[in-house]
DNA sequence: AAATGAGTAGACTAATCGGTATACTCATTG
DNA sequence: CAATGAGTATACCGATTAGTCTACTCATTT
C-alpha cells in the first residue's frame, strides 16, 4: 500500500532533519519537500506538525532500541560482560559522523512543558532503556539489579550528552571504566 | 550607568523565556516586551538573537557556576565530603519548582551545528565544570583526579538530564550512591 | 550652548511559520 | 461504469519571524 511508504518516507525525511537542525528550526514545507511528497498529503496522514513529531520518536524510539540491543547482543554473551558492551555500542554511536546526541533529550529541551505527549514518549524510552539494562543486570546476578541499573544508565545518559558536546566518542569509554567498578561492586560472588 | 542595566534586563528576561519555552520558540518581540526595553534598544545592545543568545549563555555561566561552587562549599568540610556534596547542591537545583535541565544542553540540541560560538559555550561550561571536580579530587587525594572528575560528570551529567525528563530529584540521590563507590575505588588510602 | 548617545514608540520589511483550499490525475474497488 | 480515496501542484491564509527605520525625548559631556 502506498499509504505506508509515503507515512514512512515522511517519518524519516523528518527524522533526519530534525537530527540535523532540530524541531522548531524545521517547517513544515522542508519536511514536505525533503520527502518528495505534497504538503497537503503530509496533513493528510498527520494532523498538526506535532503529531508527526510524535510519529518520528515513536518511529526512532522502536528502531534504535532494537539496533542497540542487538548490537549489544552480537558484541557479547555474558550478561555481565553485555552490561559492558553497552558502553562499546554507545561508543561506536558516538562516532558516527552523523551523530547528534539523544533525539529524546532534544525534543524534551524543546518542548519543555511537561505532562504532552512528546514529553510522555521521552520518558517513556528511558524507561524501557532503564528496563533492559536491568533484565541484563538480573541476568548478571546482580545484588539488587534496579539500582545497578540506574547507576550504568546516568553513566549512559552522561557519555551521550558529553559526547554530543565536546565531539568526542571517548566518553563512553570513560562510562565503560566506572561502569567497570560498579559492576564489581554489585555482583559479588 | 543605565546602560548595564538594560543590558541586564535584556540578559535576565531572555534567560528566564529560553528556559519556559527553548530558544527558537522565543521571538526577538517577546524578548523585548517581557524585559521592558525596545526593539530598537535592544538590536543596539545585541547585534543579532543569536549574540543575544550568546550573552545569555555568558551569564548564565558565571552565574551558575558561582552559587554552585559556593553552595557545595557551604556544604562540606573536606574535599572528599564536597565531591559528595556536588550531588546533594544537584538534588536541590533539580527540586526547584523552574528547573528546565542544562541550559547548554538544551543550546547545543537547538544549534546542532559544531564550531559555532554557541556551541563552544557550551563546550567551556562543561569544561570547567570538569576542572572544578577535578581540583576536589586532586585536594582529595584522588590516584587519577582526571579520571575520577570525568567519572564523577558523567554521573552529574546524566542525573541532569533523567532529572529532567523524569521530573523526579531522586536522581541526584542514585547518583550519589554511585558516586561513593567509584570515591571510595579511587582513593585508596 | 551644542553635540552626542542611549533611550522611547511604533510602523515597516521580506521571509517564513503552520495549516488550508482549489482543481486536478489516477488507480482501486464495488 | 461510477465512486472513492490517495496522490499531485500550487496558490493562499493570517500570524509571526528576525531585523530596520523614522522621528522623537532626555541626560551627559564637551
Amino acid at each position: 500500500m502506498s499509504n505506508t511508504s509515503k507515512r514512512e518516507q515522511l517519518i524519516q525525511a523528518a527524522l533526519t532533519l530534525f537530527c540535523e537542525k532540530g524541531f522548531h528550526a524545521v517547517g513544515t514545507d522542508a519536511i514536505a519537500q525533503h520527502s518528495g511528497v505534497t504538503k497537503k498529503t503530509m496533513y493528510h496522514h498527520f494532523k498538526s506538525k506535532d503529531e508527526l513529531i510524535l510519529a518520528v520518536l515513536r518511529y526512532y524510539d522502536e528502531r534504535f532500541r532494537n539496533d542497540f540491543m542487538r548490537a549489544v547482543e552480537g558484541k557479547a554473551e555474558t550478561p555481565r560482560e553485555r552490561l559492558l558492551a553497552v558502553f562499546d555500542v554507545a561508543e561506536k554511536w558516538f562516532a558516527k559522523d552523523n551523530f547528534y546526541g539523544c533525539l529524546f533529550v532534544a525534543a524534551a529541551g524543546e518542548y519543555p512543558e511537561p505532562d504532552t505527549p512528546i514529553r510522555h514518549t521521552c520518558k517513556e524510552f528511558k524507561g524501557l532503556m532503564q528496563k533492559y539494562i536491568e533484565g541484563l543486570a538480573t541476568q548478571a546476578g546482580a545484588e539488587s539489579p534496579e539500582q545497578l541499573a540506574s547507576h550504568l544508565l546516568l553513566l549512559l545518559e552522561g557519555a551521550i550528552t558529553l559526547a554530543q558536546i565536546h565531539a568526542s566518542p571517548q566518553t563512553a569509554s570513560q562510562a565503560k571504566e566506572a561502569a567497570k567498578v560498579l559492576i564489581q561492586d554489585a555482583i559479588k560472588r
